[in-house]
RNA sequence: GCCCUUGUAGCUCAGCUGGUAGAGCAAUUGAUUUGUAAUCAAUAGGUCCGCGGUUCGAAUCCGUGCGGGGGCACCA
């Protein structure tokens, strides 16, 4: 006689036991229509399945986040059926449910094409008009393993030895065919599924995600609960296609990349004019915040990176150069042991500290050809790297600088909305458990003072110390991984740097590695996605074009351009031989943030028309107004 | 690195099953001197990614290398 008791808490009293349909249609007829799984005392089940006794009843429809994972699960599902009727040998692996959709793994030795994934969508589509049911068995272990060996479903068997001796194995029947090993909970029919899903791409995919292993073939689908949101999705994924920086940085002449130097950038005039406008800012805010800038060696001696810790951990990883003389020297994939050199250099004291030395530095990384990505994964990236040397009862208050100064700098530049990463010590390490300890406390106590959202990812941390790591996300939802900070007591004491504390003894200063933007050439595409190429006038690489209306105006329009620069405004004369309409055009697409025109009545007035970017209102004002005005623009708010 | 896919003019792309390449924009030249998103015309521009093979003949087919893209693995 089991008492159902509902979110609301209502209870309803039934005088047998009943299934989650049942509990749904009690509640209302509309609900049992929308229903798709229920939780019964917080654990997710299938809607036939039958409870006994007293419990709490919530019932999920396509509106809650589990109603649609079930739906994209049952996708996945049904999406297997169909490629295991249309291409008979291929053996399932797994399908779990990720953001936006799901995928199932295959073992198939020919490869997926894209018509075969319009076949497969199809069959999917007859197999949900059929409305197939579903059917829940529990099997016994061995009959289990042996029965998916028998039918040579080896990854299936493997799977099922994996699972631990105690839990129960469930298989899910989708009609009277087909079958899968699963942990459920799954929809009571395929019709129940919908036809908002849509598969998108193959790719390979390592059995188990390890390399070591062969590889199989992935097919990615998304799902929805409509076709409207389905729209939506679709339409979002367009939306940041347009603001792929490889496109806009290539249309807006900012980099490009050649053969001769896979994932290394050429830096065009407007792209190093960018760089060069953050790196000043950055200037200005580190200096304000005690940083001393210095720049160091790009070739190192390989000893210093064996003596580090470097060259066992990352050698692979690592450009070397032999000299004609047979030394080998690398090129720095760091800055850091370049850093403790500076430090190494002259005696400090106590007083000294903290010191926070910063540098722009160039670094080389052989990173996996396939890794590589436009600006957002390179083989040479230039860090706003600093190190900061202080004593362990710094460490809190520095860390707290560091975020400060991290959201001041992420804030100016359009990004208000930040998280945090923990990450905690990884298995290759070096340093002992006690130093670690001590690190790990440190370093999570300046998170929790931050008040920031924060995670904590298990076992991530650098091999020298535990880390944090700033996420920001941008204008269309994206999160970027970029500032970093981690707590370092092993590197200094590895290069032998050392400090007079106020007894007169030597002591070994803690080292903070700290980024801000992480890799410049990273930032700026994540700039450029964020803005879609549309960048705030105080970075926008080239800030005002003036246009002569007829060659009678070019000396006045050149007179305007100079009095611009004089103020520190980027600013060109457009004297091609176009009409106004031409250069209008051609200098939107260019994201050209004010266009300036000087005609008969600017020369009269001793003024110019504005037009800004996307409006075409006409503004006039007088030369000298305009130039305090746009003065003005040319710095971010903190300063 | 692995799987799939892709590489034609500065850019975006066309070129069916093999017969040594074409458009638009950009560039150059000339005409037009223009008031808020493309003025008109002419000209020039290509080792069809590299190397090898099949073939009477290869941008096209095959092999291989390099680069790009989508994932996987990696990311100090």
């Amino acid at each position: 006689m089991p008492i159902i008791t509902l979110p609301d808490g209502k209870n309803l009293e039934f005088s047998k036991e009943v299934t989650g349909l049942e509990v749904a249609k009690k509640i209302s007829k509309s609900l049992s229509k929308q229903a798709l799984i229920m939780s019964v005392d917080g654990e997710l089940k299938d809607l036939y399945f039958s409870i006994k006794q007293n419990c709490k009843v919530k019932i999920f429809t396509s509106k809650d986040p589990e109603g649609l994972e079930v739906i994209r699960h049952d996708t996945a599902h049904i999406m297997a059926m169909a490629v295991q009727e249309l291409y008979p040998g291929t053996q399932v692996t797994i399908g779990p449910v990720i953001e936006n959709g799901f995928y199932y793994d295959f073992a198939r030795k020919e490869p997926f094409t894209n018509e075969d994934l319009n076949k497969i969508e199809k069959r999917m589509s007859e197999i949900i008009d059929k409305d197939v049911k579903t059917r829940r068995e529990v099997w016994e272990r061995e009959k289990a393993i042996n029965h998916f060996k028998k039918i040579g479903e080896k990854y299936k068997a493997e799977i099922i030895e994996s699972i631990p001796e105690n839990e129960e194995l469930s298989i899910y029947h989708h009609g009277d065919t087909w079958y899968d090993l699963c942990r459920g909970p799954h929809l009571l029919s395929s019709g129940m599924i919908g036809k908002a899903f849509k598969l998108t791409k193959v790719s390979g995919a390592y059995w188990r995600g390890d390399s070591k292993n062969e590889m199989l073939q992935r097919i990615y689908g998304t799902g929805w609960a409509n076709q409207k949101d389905l729209n939506d999705y679709l339409n979002r994924i367009e939306e940041a296609e347009k603001r792929d920086h490889r496109k806009l940085g290539k249309e807006m002449n900012l980099f490009h990349f050649r053969e001769e130097s896979p994932g290394s950038v050429f830096w065009l005039e407007k792209g190093w004019a960018l760089f060069q406008k953050l790196i000043n800012y950055m200037r200005v805010k580190q200096d304000a915040a005690g940083y001393r800038e210095v720049n160091t060696p790009e070739v190192l001696d390989r000893l210093l990176w064996e003596k580090s810790g470097h060259w066992e951990k990352y050698g692979g990883n690592m450009y070397t150069s032999e000299t004609p003389d047979e030394k080998v020297f690398a090129i720095k994939p760091m800055n850091c042991p370049g850093h403790i050199q500076v430090f190494n250099q002259g005696l400090k004291s106590y007083r000294d500290l903290p010191l926070r030395i910063t540098e722009f530095g160039k670094v080389h990384r052989y990173e996996p050809s396939g890794a590589l990505h436009g600006l957002l994964r390179v083989r040479a990236f230039t860090q706003d790297d600093a190190h900061i040397f202080c004593s362990e009862d710094q460490i809190t208050s520095e860390c707290l600088k560091v975020t400060d100064l991290i959201l001041e700098i992420y804030k100016d530049l359009g990004f208000d909305n930040v998280i945090l990463k923990y990450a905690d010590r990884p298995e290759v390490r070096v340093g002992d458990d006690e130093i670690w300890d001590k690190a790990e406390a440190s370093l999570l106590e300046a998170v929790k003072e931050s008040k920031l959202e924060y995670s904590i990812n298990k076992g991530e941390g650098a091999f020298y110390g535990p880390k944090i790591e700033f996420v920001l996300r941008d204008a269309i939802g994206r999160d970027w991984q970029c500032g970093t900070l981690q707590v370092d007591f092993n590197l200094p004491g590895r290069l032998d740097a050392t400090y007079v504390d106020k007894d007169g003894a030597k002591k070994v200063p803690v080292m903070l590695h700290r980024a801000l933007f992480g890799s410049l050439e990273r930032f700026i595409g994540i700039l450029i996605e964020n803005y879609a190429g549309k960048f705030p006038f105080w970075i926008s690489p080239l800030q005002t074009v003036v246009i002569p209306i007829s060659e009678d105006f070019e000396d006045y329009a050149k007179e305007v351009s100079s009095k611009i620069k004089k103020v520190g405004i980027s600013s060109i004369v457009d004297l091609k031989k176009h009409n106004l309409n031409y250069k209008i055009r051609e200098h939107s697409l260019a994201k050209i943030p004010l266009l300036l025109i000087c005609g008969k009545k600017e020369v009269d007035t001793n003024s110019v028309t504005i037009r800004r970017l996307d409006s075409n209102k006409q503004e006039n004002m007088e030369l000298k107004t305009f130039l305090k005005t746009v003065s003005a623009m040319n710095k971010p708010s903190s300063i």
